[in-house]
DNA sequence: GGAAAAGGTTGCATTAAGAAACCAAATCAA
DNA sequence: TTGATTTGGTTTCTTAATGCAACCTTTTCC
């Protein structure tokens, strides 16, 4: 029985998913976010076994999510970079963040602030054309006709 | 061997995900906005399995994602509904779309657009305090100190 | 040159996932 | 009212994933 493959679903979440919804995944990415490059510092930093770290790098990688990038003198020195489609999951990370803060209160040992000020971040939202705050109440998911399919809440 | 706790990693985004970042729970929490709130609905449109579908059902009502509401006369008509910190997560999956629209092409059939004027959504983004986009190259983790840890790209 | 570090791989035990069968209560059709 | 069907599960079995520890090779440090 292998794992149910979410790429087929005619859902753009679940393609999202079954590049970086499993377990570590966003975790590793997080912690590239955060700096870390090299094998042994991904490790450390997330507890992580070797072997799940070893598959979760390469599939990544093989995703364009991280470039494997080698730095030693004769060979087998190598840094984990994320790409630009990696950075672009920055997104999904400070709103889980976000989420995460607002609902189970900060378990964090670090804070994120804008480079330039030192203040902390807005919070992430979602936003119609003129800049309006949306809520699920306030979308309407339409079929590739237009019509609208039920929606609750 | 069980699996690795999230929870007390000291990163909220790892608490977030020890809530909803199993491959399923995210697509029950997306076929939940789209407006499924029938066990058999969340079975026929997912595609999941019978037994993993309770699991993930009953996790998040535990996590106070979702609520099991009795709708039955007698007893055993149940409807899942998300809560709250459920619709909440609304930034996560229109965030998760979107990044897959953006590098794997839409493989969605159905589209999220603007209830009152029928306009697709604006991309979301992480902004500053004044509004301005940031990227994660114009942020800084910083410990509890105010001192900043070293960051890449 | 010897020791340690980096980046893995392998083997094993435990847990989770998926498919299918089964089941009890409630509802629907006749 | 009876019988079939739907709903919302549980159980069993097989396969896949996870975690841990040990090991291994190349490279760097002292």
């Amino acid at each position: 029985m292998t794992r149910k493959r979410f790429d087929d679903l005619g859902c753009s979440v679940a393609c999202a998913l079954n590049e970086v919804g499993d377990w570590w995944s966003l975790l590793v990415i997080k912690q590239a976010m955060l700096g870390t490059r090299r094998f042994v510092d991904f490790q450390n930093g997330l507890g992580i076994a070797k072997n799940i770290l070893c598959d979760r790098l390469s599939r990544l990688v093989d995703n364009g999510v991280m470039t494997r990038v080698n730095v030693g003198e004769h060979g087998t020195r190598y840094e984990y970079r994320l790409t630009d489609k990696g950075r672009d999951l920055f997104t999904v990370v400070v709103a889980l963040r976000q989420w995460s803060e607002r609902w189970n209160g900060n378990k964090d040992d670090m804070q994120l602030v804008d480079r330039s000020s030192g203040e902390p971040l807005a919070q992430v939202v979602v936003q119609n054309a003129d800049g309006e705050v949306l809520t699920v109440r306030d979308v309407l998911f339409v079929d590739e006709n237009g019509q609208p399919l039920e929606q609750a809440g």
